[in-house]
RNA sequence: GCGGAUAUGGUGUAAUUGGUAGCCACGUCAGACUUAGGAUCUGAUGCCGAGAGGCGUGGGGGUUCGAGUCCCUUUAUCCGCACCA
């Protein structure tokens, strides 16, 4: 009998959904293990060969931690809201929630087919209202509270409410837009919406006017994390900056705490300082600088208040609220005139123009603090509005945008730390002696740096403050597609709905595009309106939302009164390893983390992180293969022989292409323009060109693993995807190679049956050699899994494979099958099953991946490898000088450094010396 | 500009973590069995050289008895952030 994989992967499929074997359950006898793919968003095109990679790395690491005797959490979902249904609603009239259905059950079949360990009793899919009842209901507690930075965490706006009311905002610190400052009486005379435009500085979850990133052609505003270069993540299309009143989450309250959780995950530091980044901390001085002819005092943010001596203008943003205050008469129309132009420009075009240098006088000057001298204030687009406070102290001496703008309008450059040539460029690093500072000369700059904070804060001129880049997360898309928001409106004024009114679920309606006033597709909907008849927000969540919980909503999925169980949530607690890919590092994965937090701080889940470890695995690219068509006819040349001709090079299917070599009877029948193609051959073959691009369906080299099953089997696509190299590792997809894994299969399934289909394991005793072989093996694959290498585990089989031979033992291939389980399950169960077993590979306790088997692999003897003898640890012996002279050292070098040294300890290979411990 | 990562045969990769570079595969070549082979099996295969031998981990330099691995420098590619004061 030969190994046929189609028969035994059908199944094994079968019998695993029939006997429920990947129902996990609370079992607390058992350590538990949580395992999460990122789930997928479910397009149109089906998955292709690249979308598993992380999903059979999760499942093999799933499978093993299970084979050790751990409770494995393991299960997926759906990320079903999101723009790509929408839009193919708008243009085709079909419901996002029809598509979405279809594109779910295309990614079920093809995810059965690889034989994945879901518990798919687990499933959830975002836009089903019993799930998203729990991402309103989160919505309405971050509405309910605000951020204390006096007790670190999220606490009711009842209470700060009672402060107002007792003490105004006396004492309060607090995460906000915009600092309050009001007295309990003047709190008490505020009508009803005052107050509540007041709170909406302080709500987790606010409505604001802001700045907002607006994409005319998706009609909708964008988080930060979803544009890149002015042009949106999805689509492309240009993004322009415009005034909105919308709804944001407040971020940025738990800045640090996302910053300082950072330290205790197992994260790339890749992946970490990414997050860092895009979080910006930065500590500074805010200092208040006096002017001119003037009562007021213009707040700036600075990094180097060491170099304040050198401080030769001012300069704010065009967006500041004082430049018309500052403005004088002579400069105003210039200053107009500028922030004119500032304002024509868009977001992109600003980008595209970074080194341009433009800016106008105000007429009006500050005065430095510690030289008492009077410099002018500038307004300038290189200052941004939206960061510290919109206005700088310029040293041009040791910045090198200040720099240029001073070169520019022919401004003192005064430096205040040696180094650097000052005629040519600013000297912008932190480092080296101050001069020309007064109080700061001779010092360095890491002295002068904490002593001019203290400096500033002794005088009274400001005080030290931390800075975020992190922006709080717009909230609202003028959408349909999405969860909607629990709020109805009086007037101007939002209040929530309550818990019980939860879900408020989607209308379905017909027309998905905007209305003719430009408003949200729900406007559409006469009947969008609270119980009591007031009008419901129009606008929906941002794709996010929903995947912000997911992974607590698997723990518990059915629980129709929490978002998550006590019991169930104390049991599973966190992911303990999560894969996905790297390009959720500014959004879903920070979301995540500051949503959990949140609830941690409300006491609705145990842990304050909610992925342990994360492994990020890399992108599979696609391989393109070309045919050479020789130009004005329909004959095709071979790779080797096209220079000979002038040839035209066309993409061809790589689906008809077998190991670079095409298949002319398939290609002929591919589009009717090839139906009478000619080739000139080389030995007889017609060899096709390749190159590595993107994957996609205009470069006809997307693979379909469905494709791969269907002639390989999933066992082969499993173990080739992995064998293919580091799963962190971006890599091209390459059919070629296929074949050596699916030989390995083919081999394994061998050494159990022979030709005829007898079965030939037998009970004979295992030499000492075939033990050795066996134990090595089980060592290497179980530490390669336990980091992740599995394709150097994948090697170890096959040379396991090839040292053992023709061994038909059963006290050999038993264990083996077990190792091998994880990585080609219905094959393995299919064996285990023949050698006699009833229960699943799964369901069985098998010592090969109980600790003390490991122990027992571990060996110090020198063992033959490829032919040569090798020391698997390294071998110590202990020998006096005398003796190693006589006998081991040969190197010249070695003898004469060892002269006069009494080494300890000498590992040594065969005739030489190695490692000497003195 | 700042930060991070990578660089090894024709190809994907490996290297006991400082100790005989190229494991395991793909591909190629030769042979066996075959009516046939895109099946199976055996062997060879880093480069140059007929050979002895020499060279070899992007380039240059250093530390070391010994460097793919550590340090300095440089180049190329990829990724993230970017008038963030």
């Amino acid at each position: 009998m030969e190994y046929n994989f189609k028969q035994i992967e059908t199944k094994w499929q079968k019998r695993w959904q029939e006997q429920k074997t990947y129902r996990v359950e609370v079992d607390e006898s058992r350590p538990k293990f949580y395992v999460l793919d990122m789930f997928p968003y479910p397009s149109g095109a089906g998955l292709h060969v690249g979308h598993p990679l992380g999903y059979i790395a999760s499942d093999i690491y799933s499978r093993y931690k299970r084979l050790c005797g751990f409770n494995v959490l393991h299960p997926m979902g759906y990320d079903a809201f999101g723009l790509p249904a929408e839009q193919y609603a708008i243009q085709t009239g079909q419901h996002p929630a029809v598509t979405t259905e279809q594109n779910i059950a295309r990614y079920r079949e093809q995810m059965d087919k690889i034989g994945f360990c879901y518990d798919w009793e687990r499933e959830v899919r975002t836009c089903e209202p019993e799930y998203y009842k729990w991402t309103q209901w989160a919505f309405l507690k971050m509405y309910d509270h605000y951020y204390s930075n006096l007790t670190c965490k999220a606490e009711p706006i009842a209470e700060l409410v009672a402060h107002f009311a007792q003490k105004g905002t006396e004492g309060v610190d607090a995460a906000c837009t915009t600092p309050q400052n009001f007295t309990a009486d003047e709190w008490a005379a505020m009508s009803e919406e005052q107050k509540e435009g007041v709170l909406q500085n302080y709500r987790l979850a606010y409505r604001a006017d802001t700045m907002v990133n607006w994409c005319p052609q998706l009609g909708t505003v964008l988080a930060n994390d979803e544009v890149k270069d002015g042009l949106s993540v999805r689509g492309g299309y240009p993004v322009e900056q415009k005034r909105m009143k919308q709804w944001s989450l407040r971020v940025t309250a738990y800045a640090q705490r996302m910053l300082d959780g950072m330290d205790s995950l197992q994260w790339s530091e890749s992946l970490k300082e990414i997050q860092r980044n895009w979080i910006g901390r930065s500590e500074g001085a805010q200092m208040f600088f006096d002017i001119k002819d003037s009562e007021r005092k213009l707040e700036i943010f600075t990094t180097r208040p060491d170099t304040i001596y050198g401080v030769t203008f001012m300069v704010i943003a065009p967006e500041h609220e004082w430049v018309e205050e500052l403005t004088t008469e002579e400069q105003r129309a210039a200053v107009e005139d500028y922030i004119a132009q500032t304002k024509k420009r868009s977001e992109r075009e600003r980008i595209a123009e970074t080194h341009r240098v433009s800016g106008v006088k105000t007429g009006s000057y500050a005065i430095n603090p510690f030289t008492g001298k009077a410099i002018p204030i500038y307004v300038s687009d290189y200052v941004l509005a939206g960061y510290g406070t919109g206005a700088i102290m310029a040293v041009p001496a040791h910045d090198s945008r200040d720099y240029a703008f001073a070169r520019h309008f022919g401004l003192d450059i005064v430096p205040v730390v040696e180094g650097g040539n000052i005629e040519v460029e600013s000297y912008d690093a932190k480092a080296g002696k101050m001069i020309n500072s007064d109080i700061l000369n001779g010092m360095d700059v890491k002295e002068a740096i904490p002593m001019m904070f203290a400096e500033v804060e002794k005088r009274g001129l400001g005080k030290k403050v931390i800075n975020y880049r992190l922006r709080d997360a717009i909230f609202s898309r003028q959408r349909y597609w999405g969860e909607p928001f629990p709020v109805y409106y009086k007037g101007e004024v939002a209040y929530p709905l309550t818990e019980e009114e939860l879900p408020l679920e989607l209308p379905p309606i017909e027309n998905f595009g905007p209305t003719e006033q430009g408003e949200p597709p729900l406007a559409r909907v006469a009947e969008w309106k609270s119980k009591e008849g007031y009008p419901l927000e129009l606008s929906t969540m941002p794709g996010f939302a929903g995947s912000s919980a997911y992974y607590l909503r698997y723990m518990d999925p059915h629980n129709g009164e929490a978002l998550v169980g006590k019991r169930e949530n104390e049991y599973w607690r966190q992911v303990d390893l999560y894969i996905g890919g790297i390009e959720h590092a500014t959004g879903h994965l920070m979301y995540s983390r500051f949503w959990n937090m949140f609830l941690y701080d409300l006491g609705y889940v145990c842990e304050s992180e909610p992925f342990k470890k994360l492994v990020n695995q890399g992108m599979i690219q696609g391989r393109s293969n070309f045919v050479y068509r020789i130009v004005g006819t329909n004959k095709f040349v071979s790779l080797g022989l096209k220079n000979d001709y002038q040839t035209q090079e066309i993409h061809v299917d790589v689906n008809i292409v077998k190991n670079d070599q095409l298949d002319t009877e398939a290609f002929r029948k591919w589009r009717p323009e090839f139906a009478d193609a000619e080739f000139i051959l080389e030995d007889g073959k017609y060899i096709c060109g390749w190159a590595i691009e993107k994957m996609s369906k205009s470069m006809f080299n997307v693979v379909n693993p469905d494709h791969i099953v269907e002639n390989y089997g999933a066992d082969t696509l499993r173990m080739y995807e992995m064998f293919l190299g580091p799963l962190e590792q971006s890599k091209p997809w390459d059919t070629n190679g296929i074949d050596g894994v699916h030989k390995f299969l083919r081999k394994l399934w061998r050494l159990f049956y022979d030709r005829e289909g007898a079965f030939t394991l037998n009970n004979e005793e295992p030499t000492p050699a075939e033990l050795k072989t066996l134990h090595k093996t089980i060592k290497k694959i179980r530490e390669d899994i336990e980091n992740f290498s599995f394709n150097t585990s994948i090697s170890a089989f096959m040379i396991c494979l090839n040292e053992l031979g023709a061994c038909h033992k059963r006290a050999i291939l038993e264990p083996l099958t077990v190792l091998i389980a994880p990585f080609a399950p219905h094959i393995a169960e299919e064996l285990w099953e023949a050698m006699g077993h009833a229960e699943t590979i799964f369901d069985a306790a098998y010592p090969v991946c109980e600790e003390q088997y490991l122990k027992e692999s571990a060996f110090e003897y020198p063992v033959m490898v490829n032919g040569k003898l090798r020391f698997k640890q390294n071998y110590s012996l202990k020998m006096t000088p005398a003796e190693i002279q006589s006998d081991i050292v040969q190197t010249e070098g070695a003898q004469k450094w060892l002269e006069g040294k009494a080494p300890k300890k000498i590992i040594v290979v065969p005739g030489k010396i190695i490692n000497i411990v003195i």
